[in-house]
DNA sequence: CAATGCACCAAAACCGATTTCGGTTGTCTT
DNA sequence: AAGACAACCGAAATCGGTTTTGGTGCATTG
């Protein structure tokens, strides 16, 4: 009755049938050469006394331990957190599929990240990797490609050839956001960007730029900011780019984090958010709900990511070539509250601005 | 110099010293029948040849894995995350320190989690397991006791006996915050529960409880009431609370989320949170920092809590008896800015509330 | 001096599967 | 009718450790 106790083993089974152990596995796993009634009476017997394969058994003599790791940054950890629980549930739902599983571990940097993968590995702990918030140049990538070891990324690096990735594709969906604002009638649109050492934070601000050249409008350098992933930095990046002399009517926060800080300076400044200034984040995070006014962002699936990026592994473990894997997401424009035509120019708003301040 | 490739065995080591493989392993396990000198030998071969003992022949043998499962609930997800990362960190970092790793899956429901269990268990996955959001009555722990699985809990059942658990002291931590709020004069204190099939909610109920009547304070019926685990049920609840003919000047959620929903319910009604008002949540998510105003919380260290918990599993994988695992963390009261002295009555705070409904 | 005990280690069994190798049957060619 | 070939399955090797069993050599005891 316990499926816990491990007590009839496959020996038991082929000793009930009088045949040979070794004709059991092959019954079980769909050898070519084994008669079909031969396959059902091991199946009766199987199932008659209960036999569940040792998966351990299996594992030291295949090699494979049906198991995929991921190791967790655990610094800013609360940035992840939107993300993390819906991508790890996309993960071990896809590798479920499979009988896989997902082993987590965390580790403080890119150097314990590192040495926790040389455990894993050394320990036969995993059959490969996930790789999330993947950088623009990344040890951790370089690593499991030398080690030959199956692994796939989300997200890209600089070179993103010859690895198995699963990326939004970022450009689009800032061209995307860029159109939109533009077509709400704003014309002065400031960008708030993330370090770019991040390969994502590259991607978004060009594609942030393609979308104001490809409807003509200047991409003004004074308008284009980069800062860390916080909501402080957010808002003192958000302070500065509105008391310029002709501060922007929109700003895109390559984050939502970041525009949250964003929304936060506008308020203070007087401001409403929505109508004398449109603040766009993106990733969906839900965070965005409990803004006031909830925040308009660039959402995308992270189970649907997860999944995916399971299937991939499920893939590479199975010997498919990685080359062959890379894909792109999609996103969404979440419209919440946050967005709207200009009421001000920027010409206005900056005499708005300018009032309040002395 | 890889250390991926599993290439040199207990074996070689053993005829590099021209001795039997079983010497080399007690050598290496630290039985007390090798001499002090062949264990050296054997340490000094082991670091040349670059060994590592290949822990899938280990688990075979031991019928251990050094892994333990922890499933997670899909579906209200997005109301752990906060919490979801740090607790994954503290326990994964705990476990690491006797090289044991974390195993999650994700399941929908608590039908769907047994199974899980069932599986990881029939296939020797894991060694134990980590229970989280203990229910009053929970299936899960009922399960793992009939099937002598290893396991601990993260918060208590109605019945805490017999079993390893880490808790807050949830009584204790609401009797604080009912403490605080009357200490800052008020007098008329409501509060907004959780589900009592939570048992946190349950206890977090009767020490708030508690603390009202250990200062003297009747407890209003009227001002005790449970919703559901989200913000518009935080939402909902509040303003019914706010709009009766004396409404309270203090408000006390069981969960931060339903606070967020507290929050807005009134200075949807135009009150000033944290001084018409005062409303305190738990928990100490991340997203009362984002609310306006920053949300005064009850904060535990969920980090430490995984941290204890991995030491408690660790315990009883190694035989030590779960009764002796049981344990309260710590929680403080975290001040930002959602908390006051009452401005007003309660009375004055109808008439402004009703004034303004018109 | 024989008997007992102890420290130390070699050899073999074992964990429970998978996989290789080889041997029977039976059918098909020629 | 003999050889070739396929289909099917049994026996044994293997994976890489751990644990049990059984000595051996040396010191201690009566």
């Amino acid at each position: 009755m316990s499926p816990v106790k491990q007590n009839v083993t496959i020996g038991d089974v082929a000793h009930r049938l009088g045949i040979a152990k070794g004709t059991v596995s092959r019954a079980l796993n769909d050898y070519p050469d084994i008669s079909p009634e031969t396959r059902l009476r091991v199946l009766a017997a199987v199932k008659e006394l209960g036999y569940r394969p040792s998966s351990l058994a299996r594992r030291l003599k295949r090699g494979r331990v049906e198991t995929v790791g991921i190791v967790l940054p655990i610094a800013n950890a609360h940035i992840s957190d939107a993300f993390l629980s819906e991508f790890l549930d996309g993960l071990s739902q896809g590798l479920g599929r499979q009988d896989h599983d997902l082993l987590v571990a965390t580790a403080p940097d890119a150097a314990g990240t590192l040495a926790v993968y040389e455990r894993l590995l050394a320990a036969s702990k995993v059959d490969g990797m996930i790789v999330t918030r993947t950088l623009t140049n990344d040890p951790r990538i370089d690593y499991l490609r030398q080690h030959g070891v199956p692994f796939v990324a989300h997200g890209r690096t600089k070179d993103p050839s010859g690895y198995a990735w699963f990326d939004i594709d970022n450009e689009a969906a800032l061209e995307m956001a860029a159109n939109h604002i533009i077509g709400l009638g704003h014309r002065r649109i400031a960008y708030i960007g993330a370090p770019s050492e991040m390969n994502f934070a590259r991607l978004r601000l060009s594609g942030f730029k393609r979308g104001l050249e490809g409807q003509g409008l200047d991409v003004d350098p004074e308008l284009i900011t980069e800062t860390t992933l916080d909501e402080t930095a957010g808002y003192e990046t958000a302070k500065s780019l509105l008391k310029l002399a002709a501060p922007p009517t929109a700003i895109v926060a390559a984050v939502d984090v970041i525009a949250a800080g964003a929304v936060k300076a506008a308020r203070e400044m007087g401001l409403s958010v929505g109508s004398d200034v449109t603040i766009i984040g993106y990733d969906g995070a839900p965070l965005g709900r409990y803004l006031e006014p909830p925040l308009t962002t660039i959402s995308q699936s992270v189970a649907e990511a997860g999944a995916a990026v399971a299937g991939m592994m499920l893939a590479l473990i199975d010997g498919s070539p990685a080359h062959q894997h890379q894909r792109f997401g999609d996103v969404t424009l979440l419209r919440r509250a946050s967005d709207g035509p200009p009421r001000l120019t920027s010409a206005e708003l900056g005499k708005k601005i300018a009032k309040r301040v002395i």
